[in-house]
DNA sequence: TTGATTTTTTGATTTTCGTCAAAAGATTTT
DNA sequence: AAAATCTTTTGACGAAAATCAAAAAATCAA
């Protein structure tokens, strides 16, 4: 599923808008540890993940590299903060597969705005999507254990069990490599 | 600082738009504890704070009253989730103290980007302020023990302390009241 | 396929924080 | 102003999870 074919899922498009999109974005192949930003840089590129997979972390007042979440399959990626905001962001966006994915840079979006106003709903329904993950993930870490953080991934993302180093899922759930692994032991 | 004012100094708004919007929203004073929101029910209107505070909170599993963020004056405040998706939802909004709001309908909100598309521009401006705020929380909670986590609310929130219950605090930043109460003694 | 590197597991110990209980302090109500 | 309710503090204790260290397992590269 290409990301036009995605997001007319949610909100249906007027094939001139749908070839508005596809004619702007564009698709590419790239490797493992490709970094799709950088921290300290102005995000100039919203990125599908077609295929593959991604995550966005940053470093803490400690060094610890923590990831702040994963862009699966059929989602959007972007330095959320940077990116609509235009100003320079703390955190990183790493592939951690190969993958294939759509890009789209802020100021052809923004144009596609100007041109079609309905493109502005489409904006909307990403950020929204994005507000309520970081809402669900939330819930999950504000006033839970590490057992109930794991329980947390079992169940609402557990193909990242298998993709994923533990390092990387342990900062993501807030606990240390450690005791995800001991927890992880006994079940 | 009434909302029109607060929106055009992010977001300058013709004259047009300043009126639709002022015309189709309603100022309110409403009293401590008033529910802007009740749970399990499609939440209708955002609010905008002139003046007050009020949180945005949902039970746990365990039944336990959890905090999720809070609105204070110059921001806007709705069961996001909800209010832009047209679905239930599980979070309540709550003021803390005698307010004063604009509130607007989903319905109004929708007809004006109908007839303005560059209100889009501001429902847009409003989500990324959201966002950003949910990142900076949940950057401060996810790895972070309690007393990194209290130093979170007195750089980026002093005036919390003063004006919420504490227990309230401890929840929003998922510790224990007992332990954020011991944190602030010793220092 | 072998060695090098990275990732995961296991163990011992210490620290942090939650829980339960009760007292002290505020605030609201009558 | 006294009583009732709500909020905050304090103490003792135990459970959960962090830290440090090292071994085992898995993955990658030559």
């Amino acid at each position: 599923m290409n990301f036009v074919q995605y997001i007319n899922s949610f909100v249906p498009l007027s094939t001139e808008v749908a070839e508005e999109l596809l004619s702007k974005s564009q698709k590419q192949h790239l490797p493992k540890h490709y970094l799709l930003h950088k921290d300290g840089e102005i995000c100039q590129k919203i990125y599908f993940i077609e295929k593959g997979l991604a995550r966005w972390y940053y470093y803490n007042e400690d060094g610890k590299d923590i990831t702040d979440s994963f862009g699966l399959e059929n989602s959007f990626i972007t330095a959320f903060d940077s990116f609509f905001q235009r100003k320079p962001s703390r955190y990183l966006i790493e592939l951690l597969e190969d993958s294939t994915v759509y890009s789209m840079t802020y100021a052809d979006l923004d144009q596609s705005f100007e041109k079609f106003p309905e493109v502005q709903r489409v904006s909307r329904l990403i950020l929204i999507q994005i507000l309520e993950q970081m809402l669900d993930k939330n819930a999950a870490l504000q006033f839970n254990n590490a057992r109930q953080r794991y329980r947390f991934i079992t169940e609402k993302h557990p193909d990242l069990l298998q993709r994923v180093a533990l390092g990387h899922i342990a900062s993501f759930l807030g606990i240390t490599q450690e005791t995800l692994s001991r927890i992880r032991a006994k079940k």
